[in-house]
DNA sequence: ACCCTATCTGCACACGTGTTCATAGTCACC
DNA sequence: GGTGACTATGAACACGTGTGCAGATAGGGT
C-alpha cells in the first residue's frame, strides 16, 4: 500500500519514462511479483490460466525480464567480449562478422571492443566493470596485463591468433608453419628458386611461424631466401614494400605474409612494371579471404579457415565454462592450399 | 556476524571461483562496505588514507565495482546495441568498425548483433532483456516490429540509411539522389548518353534514392536508361549481373548502386568481355570504399563519407539520450564526387 | 568547559529479479 | 467427514552496488 504513494507522483510521463517493472505487470493483473517472474520461468509451478493471463497483460505493457537484474543472482551474464583485430583488414572483418554469428547462435552476446588502441587503455578503461563471461581476443601479441587482469576477475580468455602460457587461458592458431610449407613446395615444385618474402609487423605471432615455414622448406631444398621486408599487412603497405622488393632484386617467387599485401603486389608487380604473373614471377598470398578468388585476382593462396576458427572458439569457451579449472587447450588448424592462378 | 558463518563454508576453490565483491574487499580492508563503495567514487566523501588503503587492497584483489549491480540503481546501462549491415559489404564492415570506436570512444559499449538473421527474430531472441540505452540499426528497410519493441521499452532507435517516422527514432542517411545526380552530370558532359543502372536490392531504401536521383537527372537532359538490372550489392553477383547487361545492350555508361558491383563490373568488361574503361565505357561505383582507390580499380564513384556518418549517430545519441522526448530528427550527410579513372 | 560546525562513516534502503519456504487450497481415497 | 498427498501461490531472502540519513568524531571558537 505504501507503493501506491510512490507510483502515484505526478505522473512523470514527460521525465526519461521507465522500463516496466515485474512489479508493475503484477499491479495491473492484480498477482504478485513472484506470479510474474514465474510466468516467465518454464520450471516453476503456475496456473495455465494466471501464466497466459500475466503473459498477455506483460506484452501489452512490453514487459520483458531484465537481464542485468537476474544476472545478479546468476552466475552467468552472458556478455561476451571480443577484442577485435584490424577491421580494416578483410580477413579480420570476415572473422569478426562471423564470430559474432557464431556467438550469438550459442547465446552469448558479443560486446566488441576497438582493438586499435592500447590494450593497457583497454584494461584501465571499465569494460571490466561488466561480469563478461569471457574475452575473446584477436591480435597477432599478448598483452600480459590483460592476461593479469582476468585471471584476478576469474574472466576466461580465448585467444585468436597466438599462443599463450597461462593457466585458464585458452587458444587457437592457424599451422602456419605448416601452411607456408605447402606454398614454398608448390613454388619449387614449379621450378621457382628466387624467393623474397613479404611480411607483417614481427611482433605478430602468425607472422613469425609463415616466416620460418618457408625458410624451413627453403632450406630442405639447399635454398634461401633472398630478401625479406615488412609490411603492416594491408593493401597499400604492401604494394609499397612489393615495389622495393621487385625492383632490388631479381626474383621469380614474391612470398607474402596474407592475402592483402599479395594483391596489392600483384597490382605493382603487373601494372606498374610490367610483370608477367605467373609466368615470370609467382605471387602467393596467405588466409583466402573472398577477394581472393576474384577473377581479377585469382591469387594462389593457403586457406586460413573462418568458419573452422569460429567453431573453435565455440567450442573452447563453452568447455572452458563448463569446467573452468581445466587445463588449457590449444587447437590447431589446417591451412590447405588454394591453387590459383598467380603461382 | 553472521556473515562469517556463510563465508567459511568450506572455501570452494576447486568450483568456479567468483569475483570480488565489495563486501570481500571491506573485511579484508577491516572496513565497513560503504566505505569500499565511495572509495571508488569521486563525490563522496572519504579520508584519503583510508581511500587509498582501500584502493591498494581492491588492486589486490582484483576488485572492481560491477557495473551491472551498479546499473540496477541507475538510469543508464552504457549498453548499445548494433545491428550491423552485411559485413561481407566492405562499405558495411568499414561502418561497423568506426562506429564501435564513436561509441566506445563516447563511453558506451556496443553490443552487436547480426543484422543478417531476420530482425522479427532478433526481436524474439532475448537481446532486449538488457536495459540497452539505445539500439542502432543499420540496414535498408526497417522492421515494424522491432520499432513497436523499442517504443514499448522505450529503447531509442537511430536508423542508418533510412528513414522511419515515429517517435523519438532518429535516424541519418546520405543525400543519395543528390550524389547520383552528381555522378550523372559527370557522366554526360563526358558524352555519355546510353545509360544503364545495376542497383541492389529493391527493398533498401538508398538503392531506389539513387535510382531515383539518376533517373531525373536523365530525365534533365531528355534522356532515359536503356535497362535496370538488380543484384544483391556483392562484387560476384554485380559482375554476374553486369555480364548480362553489357553483353545485352549497348552502353557507354554503367552506373552502379555501391563500389563493391562496380568493381565486379569494372572485372567483367575488361577482361571478360576486354571492352576498354573508360575510353568506351564508363563505369561508377557509390561509397568510395577503400578499394576504390587502389590503383588496380581507380574507381571513379561518390563518397559517402564513414566519419561523419558515425559522428552523426553519436551525435543523435547523447542529444536523445539528454532529452528522450524529443522529437524525431533526421540528419543527412553530403556525398560528394570522386572523380578517378573509370569515368 | 561547552557548544556548534565540519568532516567522516556506518546503517539501511532501493534497484529488479530468481528461488526457497511455508502455507493455503484442492482433490481423491478410505 | 477426515486424512493424506499434492498443487498453487505469496512472503521473504539473496544477488552487488550507490546513496540518503543519522550518528560519531574531532576541531575550533566563545
Amino acid at each position: 500500500m505504501t507503493e501506491d504513494d510512490g507510483s502515484m507522483k505526478f505522473a512523470p510521463a514527460d521525465a526519461a519514462p521507465r522500463r516496466a517493472t515485474a512489479m508493475d505487470v503484477a499491479r495491473a493483473a492484480g498477482v504478485s511479483r513472484s506470479a510474474v517472474s514465474r510466468a516467465f520461468s518454464q520450471t516453476a509451478y503456475l496456473d495455465t490460466d494466471k501464466r497466459d493471463h500475466i503473459r498477455r497483460i506483460a506484452a501489452e505493457m512490453g514487459y520483458r525480464p531484465n537481464a542485468l537484474a537476474a544476472g545478479l543472482n546468476r552466475t552467468r551474464s552472458n556478455l561476451v567480449g571480443i577484442v577485435a583485430g584490424d577491421v580494416g583488414n578483410l580477413y579480420d572483418a570476415q572473422l569478426l562478422s562471423r564470430l559474432v554469428s557464431g556467438l550469438t547462435a550459442a547465446g552469448k552476446w558479443p560486446v566488441v571492443l576497438d582493438g586499435s588502441v592500447g590494450a593497457d587503455r583497454l584494461v584501465a578503461t571499465d569494460i571490466f566493470a561488466y561480469p563478461l563471461d569471457a574475452m575473446i581476443v584477436r591480435g597477432g601479441s599478448v598483452d600480459p596485463v590483460m592476461v593479469d587482469t582476468c585471471a584476478k576477475l576469474h574472466i576466461p580468455l580465448v585467444f585468436l591468433g597466438c599462443v599463450v602460457d597461462a593457466p585458464a587461458v585458452d587458444s587457437i592458431v592457424c599451422r602456419n608453419a605448416e601452411g607456408m610449407a605447402r606454398i614454398a613446395d608448390l613454388l619449387l615444385n614449379r621450378g621457382r628458386r628466387r624467393f623474397a618474402f613479404l611480411g607483417g609487423p614481427a611482433q605478430w605471432a602468425s607472422q613469425q611461424q609463415r616466416l620460418q615455414g618457408l625458410c624451413d622448406a627453403l632450406a630442405q631444398a639447399g635454398l634461401q631466401l633472398i630478401a625479406t621486408e615488412s609490411a603492416d599487412f594491408s593493401h597499400q603497405g604492401g604494394a609499397k614494400v612489393a615495389r622495393r622488393l621487385l625492383q632490388d632484386h631479381d626474383l621469380d617467387a614474391l612470398v607474402c605474409a596474407n592475402d592483402a599485401m599479395a594483391i596489392g603486389a600483384l597490382g605493382v608487380a603487373r601494372h606498374d612494371l610490367g610483370l608477367n604473373v605467373p609466368a615470370d614471377l609467382s605471387i602467393t598470398g596467405f588466409d583466402d579471404v573472398d577477394m581472393a578468388s576474384w577473377p581479377c585476382f585469382d591469387l594462389t593462396t593457403a586457406c586460413n579457415p573462418v568458419e573452422e576458427t569460429v567453431a573453435g572458439v565455440i567450442e573452447l569457451l563453452e568447455a572452458r565454462l563448463a569446467t573452468p579449472s581445466a587445463p588449457s587447450r590449444r587447437i590447431q588448424i589446417d591451412a590447405h592450399l588454394v591453387r590459383r592462378g598467380t603461382h
